[in-house]
DNA sequence: GCGGATTAAGTCGCTCTACTAACAAACGTG
DNA sequence: CACGTTTGTTAGTAGAGCGACTTAATCCGC
């Protein structure tokens, strides 16, 4: 109650306030998060000195050495010799995270055919890549399947594997559980604990969308508001709002491709008609320019790209968003559709919004899902994102 | 780095993982954050005994009386004997928040020529209410003018005032920083800094919009993804996301005024056709149904209720909202308006994000934005919301 | 060439936090 | 009336970060 005054954002991240229902925070989490924050850094930032890392954390250099001590023991940082280049004063010691000492697994299941997997360095690079195929198993089959195929992956890493992440279609709880996802045949399946018991490793589950938006957001640089549209057999979209993931209230965030953008339009799957999906999905997108010329195609995706651009203005209004991503096919994306889908953007959301957003494709290409499932567990273990 | 599943909420939430930059967090904010458990859970569930805290929150008996004696000493709250009722063992003494030991002075400069101000105790009940013409006042004038504005309001108090909260329109950044009130002619201005050093009290400014939907969050019992729709001389709204605030990029989330809703619409004060604001703000409103008999009127509404409704789909099933709140003249917005915009947001998402969805009524009326300014405070201040 | 300034990192003792274990008080129950 | 149960308090303990001091290594100016 002092007269100094607080910084709203602050207090809510880092303590908590502003949930309904927050948990406990003992000293050793305080620690945990601190250690997270040396480690954010070193990720991003690279190598630093541990005087440089005090400063970064506003921790004192006591408690940086402290960490970093215990780090060290655990081979997730390493020293690097004295800093390069000449200064005043004892010249510092550097200290680099070995991006390379332990590895992730992530599993890809957005694909309804295959199950396509890696093993991936701290750094996400992939080390190993396998992929299997699905054979219309679903149910409790394609988890004993998925089991066998992430033991096979374990079984290919060359180093300690940390964690296990899934980037799964469908609705996904903040704790792993499938609620729902048709094409699967799954409904209310502990997908991660299910793993996590049967690999002996902590497994992270999530949306394959969302999986695609934080793998940008980490590993591709992408803005702290954003929103990743995958565009596949179906339409998905994975959201990042202030630096967090939207679960909303059912968890069924980003699922944009049902959202009604054309009045009276094709029939879709859903038993509804005019959704997003009978526009822009890559099929419908296929079907679309099927046997135009160049000239006529063109007009045809500058026509879904109108479509999208209308559908996004809302949201991209509403959440003040500074960049949206488009993940599919490039060539049917990267090119009219996305110029229209920016003009019509841009028309729709008053300047101050429309001026500071970016439509681009994501940088990550066919392995944003791979690398976000690889961030889900860089997050859950070791706190970076 | 155990084979134990963590939960990426909780680790997100509590210890701010999941943001680039985080401050570092020692154990005395380990312990401003358990203080805040323990009147979060008086502030919503009432008195309740030591020991019944201690369950809630999962800190031990020991903790909680400690904190408790801490807060006794503060007077924020108070033993209310021992609990009615016979049951085994030592009766439980109560410990309630008293609500009344403290107020809260609230500022409301949404309504463009009247400033709006209330004391109100932590339960949000209004002490006293004043207002102040504007007459025409912006820029550093307005700023004098609410200074001796909130300098009656204190002196009015009761009891200690905690803090001072206001919501302005305009884009506010999330220290209390008016970006841009083009209507106020501010611009860059720190509001919440000046205004506190002059009245030498915390003060929390934030967006009014953004202030209404943390009003109808914390007193009105609303749900934890929500949006708050004002409707008055223009729209805007305000957003809350998995209990989280939503800023946007630039700190102008919810600006949903001047979103493209209609193609080749009427022309807007912003210089584009076919916004939002010339469908449903409360001006429009009135003009599209004056001299119209009660069905015209009903079908006109209902037109621009399908309007938003249309605007906003986008925006719920990309949120997974549970609810949107409007907020405004009932006898434009309560009726054929709000349920032709349910009935078009229903068939414009797909069932699962349509069917858990409410359309209503803001609960607290024309005190939302003073309330939530209320809430601004308590929430930095005593971590409350 | 040499002391002083400067920067980096380690050591010691302190305070703060929440925990476990044990205990006293007050109530129903058999 | 003894016993179990629940509440709240009293020590004592382990972990966390910090301030003050020390050691180490470099540059700079005379």
């Amino acid at each position: 109650m002092s007269a100094t005054t607080t910084t709203p954002r602050e207090s809510r991240r880092a303590l908590g306030a502003g949930l309904r229902a927050t948990a406990k925070v003992l000293p050793e989490h305080a620690r945990a998060h601190n250690r997270a924050l040396l480690l954010q850094h070193l990720f991003h930032a690279g190598p630093t000195s541990r005087a440089d890392l005090a400063r970064a954390t506003a921790l004192t250099r006591v408690t940086v050495s402290d960490l970093v001590s215990v780090l060290l023991a655990e081979g997730l940082v390493e020293e690097l010799g004295v800093r390069p280049g000449r200064r005043v004063g004892k010249p510092a010691t550097l200290v680099g995270m070995r991006t390379d000492a332990y590895q992730v697994v992530a599993v890809d299941l957005s694909d309804e055919a295959v199950v396509r997997g890696a093993v991936l360095t701290l750094a996400g690079e992939v080390v190993v890549r396998r992929s299997l195929a699905v054979d219309e198993r679903s149910g409790d089959d394609l988890v004993d399947l998925l089991t066998r195929f992430a033991r096979r992956l374990l079984s290919a890493a060359t180093r300690p594997v940390i964690g296990v992440g899934v980037g799964s279609p469908g609705v996904v709880d903040p704790w792993g559980r499938v609620v729902e996802a048709p094409n699967r045949a799954w409904s209310d399946l502990p997908l991660a604990a299910l793993l996590s018991e049967r690999l002996g490793l902590p497994v992270q589950v999530a949306n394959d969308a969302d999986t695609a938006a934080l793998g940008e957001y980490t590993y591709g640089g992408a803005a702290g508001s954003m929103l990743v549209l995958t565009v596949g057999q179906g339409v998905g979209a994975g959201i990042v709002v202030d630096g967090a993931r939207v679960h909303g209230a059912g968890d069924a965030a980003g699922e944009l491709g049902h959202v009604t953008v054309v009045d009276d339009g094709e029939p879709c799957a859903c038993g509804r008609r005019g959704c997003l999906e009978t526009v822009l999905s890559a099929p419908a997108l296929r079907r679309a320019v099927a046997g135009l010329d160049a000239a006529e195609a063109d007009a045809a995706l500058a026509a879904a790209g109108r479509v999208l651009g209308a559908a996004l203005a809302p949201v991209v209004s509403a959440l003040n968003l500074a960049e949206v991503l488009l993940c599919g096919p490039p060539e049917l994306l990267d090119g009219a559709l996305r110029r229209a889908a920016t003009d019509t953007l841009r028309e729709r959301t008053m300047p101050a919004v429309g001026a500071g957003l970016r439509l681009r494709m994501a940088a990550l290409g066919g392995d944003v899902v791979l690398a976000g499932a690889a961030v889900l567990v860089l997050a859950a273990q070791l706190g970076i994102s």
